[in-house]
DNA sequence: GGGGGGATTCGG
DNA sequence: CGAATCCCCCCG
């Protein structure tokens, strides 16, 4: 695997979430992803304008928004976009690459490991929060910039590139609120994040480092 | 200053 | 299916 890959530059964020949405899929670092269209989605952290929290999803595109859910959980978006308009895409799911001894060991995943099941890898990265711990982003990497690859102090470099895989033709979707099928996929990937058996988002490739 | 709820996950 | 467990945000 070739490691030294630009970061996809500034005006691959530089568009609307839904457009960036799908191209996310297959590229290195993330897979599986969700799009929020700011303050015309009530669903989205940004519907009621830009608050302390949310600032960054209001800022300029190519950073991460990184918040704080149910006292435990991070949850980590792409920012699209233009400055001042309130655009990001959740990343829902990754399929671990490399390093997965490092995200096994984030995730503490050997204390829950079942005696008679191998480990899944499946399991380290197939969630919007489970991701997050795999990969040791928390609310110290909100703002990090991802074109850059520039970190805030102790924290390391995070960026997403294009290995050549290219996005899925049609890729799968799904919803999470009625009429805003925004939750875009690879079909068949083993590591879309499910909830209950249904397959809600998710997919594309990872490396941590 | 108080209280309701959350872009989730895991175990029972 | 409910608990875990902070913090954000709105309201008074």
């Amino acid at each position: 695997m070739n490691l030294d890959l630009p970061p996809l530059p500034r005006s691959f964020y530089a568009r609307t979430a839904l457009d960036v949405a799908p191209e996310l899929l297959n590229k290195v670092l993330i897979r599986g992803h969700q799009a929020y269209e700011g303050a015309n989605d009530p669903s989205s952290h940004g519907h009621r304008g830009m608050t302390n929290r949310t600032r960054t999803m209001f800022g300029p595109p190519g950073h991460l928004y990184v918040y704080f859910t149910y006292g435990m959980h991070h949850c980590a978006n792409v920012v699209c976009g233009e400055e001042g308009v309130c655009s990001a895409v959740l990343l829902r799911a990754v399929a671990p690459l490399a390093g997965q001894n490092i995200m096994h060991r984030a995730r503490n995943t050997a204390s829950r490991r079942r005696s008679s099941e191998p480990f899944r890898s499946v399991d380290l990265c197939s969630g919007p929060a489970r991701l997050c711990q795999a990969y040791g982003l928390d609310r110290r990497d909100d703002g990090a910039d991802l074109v850059t690859a520039s970190a805030a102090a102790n924290r390391l470099p995070t960026f997403i590139v294009d290995d050549g895989t290219p996005p899925p033709r049609q890729p799968g979707r799904s919803t999470r609120a009625p009429n805003r099928p925004w939750r875009f996929y690879v079909t068949g990937d083993p590591n879309v994040s499910r909830s209950r058996g249904t397959t809600i988002g998710g997919g594309s490739r990872s490396r941590t480092t």
